[in-house]
DNA sequence: CAGTATCCAAATTGATACTG
DNA sequence: CAGTATCAATTTGGATACTG
């Protein structure tokens, strides 16, 4: 039974929920971690992973990600360049409970197509 | 062990996870089942618990979590008129699988502020 | 009370070209 | 390879006024 504290537009970081999930609640977060889950990947391997996000969009969320604690970032000053990204402790557990989440998407997803037919 | 299936911008809705969380990842709709958590409310009990939301933008949001069958919409037809929103099974069910995530944001908020901060 | 209707601002994402 | 820099389009959210 969670209170939903504090919701007024001044005091958006005092709400834990606002605060924290607004920032992993974008378009790509959740897919990087899931690409990341196995292990570390580099700049274009996540890139080619995800499929269609752009160089610009995949650096800035990669960063803010690594702002909030989720995710490591490692630059290995070779020619040419290699960059290394992974799961911190925090972005590991976040996942951990996002999982059951994504199964439960995976397995209601044909349930919920059908009903947006009907309407 | 997920798979990110299929991430190119025509097949978004053949990618479960984003198909599925993408609609309920914007500003407000996990906040919504938060309100809805201990029974059904009426339009105005929901504003005011969110706080600072338009009417607009409500009324949008609670549309779409009923066509995605996360909510039902009641109205009594009086005057003034009366209208009650209720989580489905299907809305509990992803509200039951959020919670601990939930209250694993509540209790990592602060360590995540004092990182931020670092950076 | 529970909305609609307009109009507008801001944030997000994308396309493309360029670089150490 | 792993970015930046611009520019443009889209999406989202908000302010305000009005209505059955």
């Amino acid at each position: 039974m969670v209170k939903v504290t504090v919701l007024d537009k001044k005091d958006a970081q005092n709400c834990p929920i606002r605060d924290v999930l607004d920032r992993v609640g974008d378009k790509w977060s959740i897919l990087i971690f899931c690409v990341l889950e196995d292990g570390a990947k580099r700049f274009n391997e996540i890139k080619r992973a995800l499929g269609d996000i752009t160089q610009r969009v995949l650096t800035s969320t990669l960063r803010k990600l690594e702002t909030e604690g989720y995710l490591t970032r490692e630059v290995f000053p070779t020619s040419p360049p290699k960059v290394i990204y992974e799961l911190t402790a925090r972005g590991r557990a976040l996942l951990g409970l996002m999982m059951p989440v994504i199964e439960w998407a995976e397995m209601t997803h044909a349930e919920i197509k059908a009903d947006r037919a009907q309407a």
